[in-house]
DNA sequence: ATTGGCACTCGGAGTGTTCGAGTGCCAAAT
DNA sequence: ATTTGGCACTCGAACACTCCGAGTGCCAAT
């Protein structure tokens, strides 16, 4: 029994298969690959791959296709990478001399991705757990509504409309901004949260109103604000702060899935459908990143979701921190190229990786 | 020769089409429709109707269906509209309870009005050409490189990074923020642009650096900002007003596309291109813009772009100020129901309106 | 203007029939 | 023990053919 021989035979079928979307047959395997045997030792062969639960027949007199597992096995050996072209090259490179702005560069990447691959493309909003409080601004807008605006060291920018039952004229903005801003400005952002801000709040309480609002009685009453007005501009950089934590998923490439996707049929509104929960995703990322591999994938009905059942993803890591949980991917039909994939993804993490660095 | 029955025809034919998917027969309208007359005078009038070009014959022995000349007929006289359910109606109220956030808001509003219609929902973010500039916030990051935040009275929040030539310290940043806010707080966004700018720039420069070039002279030289570092802020200020003019469009259901969407057959992957191309997108609003009226109405081939030739966009106008260019929209194949499209479309433009006037 | 009648068209569904790619198995060869 | 050639067998795709009926257009009668 020749092991290997074995492997070079699912490892045809997968090649060939993806390559026309047309079952394969012990003949095109002999006349497409130089395996230096016949036809009917090919069959033996492959009878045992599909007893062994690599390969399947769509029906009794058709050639061969690879199962979900046939394409884990062939995803596992995969020996050398498809290269990618100088082209691709140059245009990964040119992500990484556009502007610095991270939305901008996001957006490029995930584009160029989907373009490199010809399938749909994901990036998540790298995650910068690290980052403190820069500077907290408090904007009036009409009367009793203000703008609360949270600006990171790493240059993320969140706000929201805080409703107030009081209006708050501009010194009284002023101080709430003064101490808010001692409050929160520099603390790191993984460590305010709803505990610790209650904690905070009970303990200034406590201690019988300290600075903050020893600065207040000295002003003027009129715009001294009440202290439910500070509470709530705090909840406002609480919440500021989990949004920033609540992570992002820009896509490109749908299109794709279409054009390649003539054989989901029916299966492609439930994908669609799942592509705009960006829970769906963050989870299905998060659950990949567990893998700890470099390059994690998916096949078919490995991912969890089942309207991924007939997909594949594949994920990489990005981002500087390791550990940090920041990827990207590429999503396509289980049919897919997974070498050129791969490499693709790969080329795009690492480039990606720099980039950031770099700015 | 009975005009207002010829009409009724048609009106039963796109009906009965729009319910079915299938071509209409003389035979199943006099059953399905009670217009007391025979067969026989259904095919004259279909005849007709067919030489006008209002309806088609897929083929020889096949019942007629709609012609995008009939549709616009068939929507130029609708007389009643489908009035909303009352579970759909409580739907579209709870969006006026919900928070105040816009962004929340938005993405909430096109859902719902995807979910409503069963189709594509769009929506253009509110233009807010009247307001203005609240507030410059500018913060360092990193040596050399800063954060300038513009922050509008409309409550819109932009952000970019700026590379600087020069390090600028703590106090620098003070200097730069005064400054730049001294020029641009209070101004609509509507009056800032590269050329007013530019004359600012120049007046100054001919007035032999007046007020706020003095300032800087009263301190001590090491923090006082080159001129150059004011230069690139103001462009950036310049830019982050452009990109709040530069509108953007969010929208949910594309899954709806492919569900009633087997009828596009090929046609699915330029469509979702064109999604994902935003310009074409507001092109579209843009356009359809140009009606003026309360709802307008686009069929098949009256859409300029190419890949929009078999789809329907339904669009109104909502936002407080009457000739502002904020738009929502319903896009779905050219077979839609219309009188339900059409009502849903208004009532959400109208709720969403209101809840824009309240906050 | 409307209607019933009638001949006509033509797509779709159903039924065979053929064709060939592909298989499994077995006995012979290495 | 593995490989191979040979052979019978299977079954889907493609094609040809028929039949049916929905739907039409036209015309003469009302």
């Amino acid at each position: 029994m020749n092991d290997s021989r074995r492997a070079q035979v699912l490892r045809a079928i997968v090649e060939d298969f993806v390559a026309t979307n047309e079952p394969v047959g012990s003949k095109a395997i002999v006349q497409r690959h130089t395996l230096g045997v016949s036809p009917a030792t090919i069959r033996n062969d492959m009878a045992q791959l599909e007893a062994e639960g690599y390969i399947a027949q769509p029906h009794t007199s058709a050639g061969r296709i690879p199962t979900d597992l046939g394409y884990r096995m062939f995803v596992d050996r995969i020996d050398e990478f498809k290269p990618l072209s100088q082209a691709e090259r140059r245009a990964i490179l040119q992500l990484v001399d556009g502007e610095s702005d991270l939305d901008g560069m996001l957006d490029r990447t995930v584009r160029l991705l989907a373009g490199l691959t010809h399938q749909v493309a994901l990036i998540q909003y790298p995650m910068v757990s690290q980052a403190k409080v820069k500077h907290i601004e408090v904007v009036g807008l009409a009367a009793g509504r203000v703008l609360v605006v949270l600006i990171t060291d790493a240059g993320q920018v969140e706000q929201k409309i805080v409703v107030l039952a009081e209006a708050v004229d501009e010194d009284g903005l002023a101080r709430i901004r003064e101490r808010i801003n001692a409050e929160y400005a520099g603390r790191r952002l993984s460590r305010i949260d709803a505990r610790t801000s209650q904690q905070q709040t009970d303990a200034e309480a406590a201690a019988g109103t300290p600075t903050s609002t020893e600065t207040a009685r000295e002003d003027s009453a009129d715009s001294v604000p009440a202290e439910a007005t500070i509470a709530r501009i705090r909840n406002a950089v609480i919440d500021l702060v989990a949004a920033t934590r609540e992570e992002r998923i820009i896509m490109a490439g749908t299109a794709n899935l279409a054009r390649s996707g003539q054989e989901f049929g029916e299966q492609m509104a439930p994908i669609l459908e799942a592509f705009e929960e960006q829970v769906v995703l963050l989870k299905l990322l998060t659950s990949m990143a567990e893998d700890h591999a470099e390059i994690s994938v998916r096949i078919g009905r490995e991912n969890t979701h089942e309207s991924f059942s007939s997909t594949s993803v594949v994920a990489a890591e990005y981002g500087r921190v390791a550990g940090s949980s920041a990827r990207l991917a590429v999503l396509g039909p289980t049919r897919m190229d997974y070498p050129t994939t791969i490499s693709a993804v790969r080329a795009v993490a690492k480039y990606v990786s720099s980039a950031l660095d770099r700015g």
